[in-house]
DNA sequence: GTCGGAGCTGGTGTGGGCTCCACGTCAACG
DNA sequence: CGTTGACGTGGAGCCCACACCAGCTCCGAC
């Protein structure tokens, strides 16, 4: 997880949604409801309607998880996504946004550290009570 | 927050909801419903049905924010309260359930650092990118 | 007394992020 | 061909942890 995509180097850039299920660990309906929010690019169909995924998807995909999962609220991540879609004048922003996550992230690891602490205290405490 | 609370040493043992919102920071709403969820102790009323809390709740009060801002399901707090009361018999069993919490708790840490490298990553190379 | 404000109960609403459902279509298999 | 199974769409439902509300009671201050 949170990793970055090796690239396909060859030619097949389209997955199935189940090929895509399969390698993000995401739901379909999951995959579906971030189509709409505008996570993705917008995503073409076959013939036959049926959603074809390409690497660039993929990869989205990975950065929407790892910002999902670090807790990023989607309206953010799709923000995110339109800023890349909108072109390299949004970089600045691009970073201002990752960066105000990063310290969120940063607090969150210390708030929670800090409660760890706490349950070791707990624990320990727990401990020199037991009945022998 | 998160700090073990110090035990009011004098007399007067009884808070009214209004002191205990201020001590906690805690919404009234969220201590009925704490109440509700058997995070609590039962409360007593005055004469008036007003709540009284004690040290007690305070204590306890303190453990379930820890535990509940450590992302412990309200659930899970109410059946390790449920252990306090039905005494020492039960400690190992609160034992196993802080532990597999701690363990939860270090799952995310490690995870939130894996994703906060990756936000850095990301941001670095943008840095790289940049147009001078 | 009367008024403001804190509390009470019981019930309903909210928001985020999925998750499930009904119903329809199409391609492929045997 | 018929059936199966993957997908499609639109919309409803769900879960959690509160937040909010109506309508009432009580206490203390003025």
């Amino acid at each position: 997880m949170c990793q970055a995509r090796r690239m396909t180097a060859g030619g097949m850039t389209a997955y199935t949604p189940a090929q895509v299920v399969e390698e993000t660990g995401l739901s379909i309906d999951t995959l579906r409801y971030y189509e709409k929010s505008g996570l993705l690019d917008p995503v073409d169909r076959d013939a036959a309607g049926r959603r074809r995924f390409t690497d660039q998807h993929l990869e989205q995909l990975s950065v929407a998880r790892c910002l999902r999962e670090s807790g990023m609220p989607v309206a953010d991540v799709a923000r995110y996504a339109e800023l890349v879609r909108a072109g390299d004048h949004t970089i600045d922003e691009r970073v201002e946004l990752l960066r105000e996550h990063g310290r969120r992230v940063q607090a969150q690891i210390a708030s929670l550290r800090q409660q760890q602490r706490y349950i070791e205290r707990k624990v320990a405490y727990y401990q020199s009570v037991r009945r022998p």
